[in-house]
DNA sequence: CGATTTGTTGACTAATATCAAACTGTGTGG
DNA sequence: CCACACAGTTTGATATTAGTCAACAAATCG
């Protein structure tokens, strides 16, 4: 989506880091300083309440910005866990928000992403608020499988989702046992199979009719989202 | 927290425009081209399912930028309704997207606004997610008191929040006979009490045990929040 | 191979939704 | 001023959904 803005940001200094699965990225509380690009693997944002309970705000892709999210606060409050074998490329917030100044058209591009994702927290709050355990799972698994399609990573309706039903429950707001009970139900259905960490989406329409899903809010078509090229009067300064 | 950025963003064209109780202020899939700012008054972001039911996904109050969510999107994915007598400040997005590109340090405010809202759709969905109905109603009564005591709407522990019950529901994830039979409860046990619109925080401490509100999440405090001036490189322009 | 995590099951309990009816209050028109 | 409609709240009974507990099976890993 942008030009020669590519190249101030393939020039920032970045720093590549592996994770292995389960480890924690960055813990809750601690200074902001950097963010992260996606390399390869999955990474999970959780937020954790008082009494022990977790629930995963979001899941990002390989190619998806991490922690964008808190590039203009100071501290973080939730924690970034790697569910696979994870590689990120550190920016410095910095670097970032200098690029932002100088391209425009790059600064809203980073804005664009953190909108992006803002859109998926509110239909996450949708899903939690709105539907019932096997819907709720149709979607988040419908969603998955768009994003995951998205970055060549769906093969025959079949996507490699790297949670335990224990995470996937901590997701939607659901014990453990229920949604070991519910994904068992959709199975039957002939809805969905996830055999290890393999989904295989068997049923679209039957998926689709249960849950509602609708992939416009992950914003993942060029039709729904601006021209960012900067406005002439930039070219002018 | 701009200089005379400000000068800028006022000497922008605004339109402004006054809304009834319950009046539909934007309709879902329109095309977006403007975005306000809430002179006065109380805004709902609403999510509607085809089966008819609806979430809330947002509350806005005085001061708050309405709909920069959907600035670099081509059109709205939700309805936004005016819950009072409410008076809007619209700005077009072409005219704020210049700004943005000529004004660095207003650019980055603007981004900052979209980013603590999404701050507080994480944490709502935490709140449906992880919480049960009494303590959810306390973490969202919290919240709103924290929002409007930072405006100057918070008088001994009261506050107005033009909102029925339904309404509340619909924010909460609730039914509405749920809703109501929580709220006794917590009138019961002295934590709060809504009487017609007007809400009270009778008793803070038990609220905050029983919800785990921490107001950290929707970052009005500076100290959260980084200082936005603008980098040297660009004074260099 | 044992040890540990993950998945599965059944019995039971608690939370929440649904339904239907009644009971406010408030404003309107006669 | 009363009768009425209307929206919001409250109530009780009941059904459904989801959570908890505890045990066990299956898969995974060193």
């Amino acid at each position: 989506l942008s030009e020669e803005d590519c190249k101030a940001l393939l020039s920032l200094h970045a720093d590549v880091k592996s994770y292995q699965a389960d480890e924690i990225i960055l813990k809750a509380g601690v200074p902001t300083t950097h963010c992260a690009i996606i390399t390869s693997g999955f990474v999970s944002r959780v937020k954790q309440l008082a009494n022990g309970a977790r629930q995963i705000v979001a899941f990002h892709v390989a190619g998806d910005a991490v922690d964008l999210q808190s590039i203009l606060f100071t501290v973080t409050d939730h924690i970034l866990v790697a569910n696979n074998a994870t590689t990120l490329m550190w920016v410095s917030h910095e670097d970032l928000l200098d690029l932002h100044d100088r391209y425009p058209t790059l600064g809203k591009a980073l804005w664009l992403d953190t909108l992006a994702d803002a859109s998926i927290f509110r239909e996450w709050t949708v899903n939690v608020g709105q539907r019932r355990a096997r819907e709720r799972i149709a979607h988040l698994f419908l969603e998955m499988g768009t994003r995951f399609d998205a970055i060549g990573q769906l093969k025959d309706d079949t996507y490699e989702l790297p949670l335990s039903q224990s995470r996937l429950a901590e997701a939607l707001g659901l014990s453990l046992v229920h949604m070991n009970k519910s994904l068992q139900t959709l199975r039957k259905e002939g809805c969905l199979v996830m055999r290890g960490r393999s989904v295989t989406l068997k049923d679209r329409r039957k998926l689709i009719a249960l849950s509602g899903f609708d992939p416009g809010y992950l914003y993942l078509d060029s039709d729904r989202t601006k021209p960012l090229t900067t406005s002439k009067a930039v070219f002018t300064v």
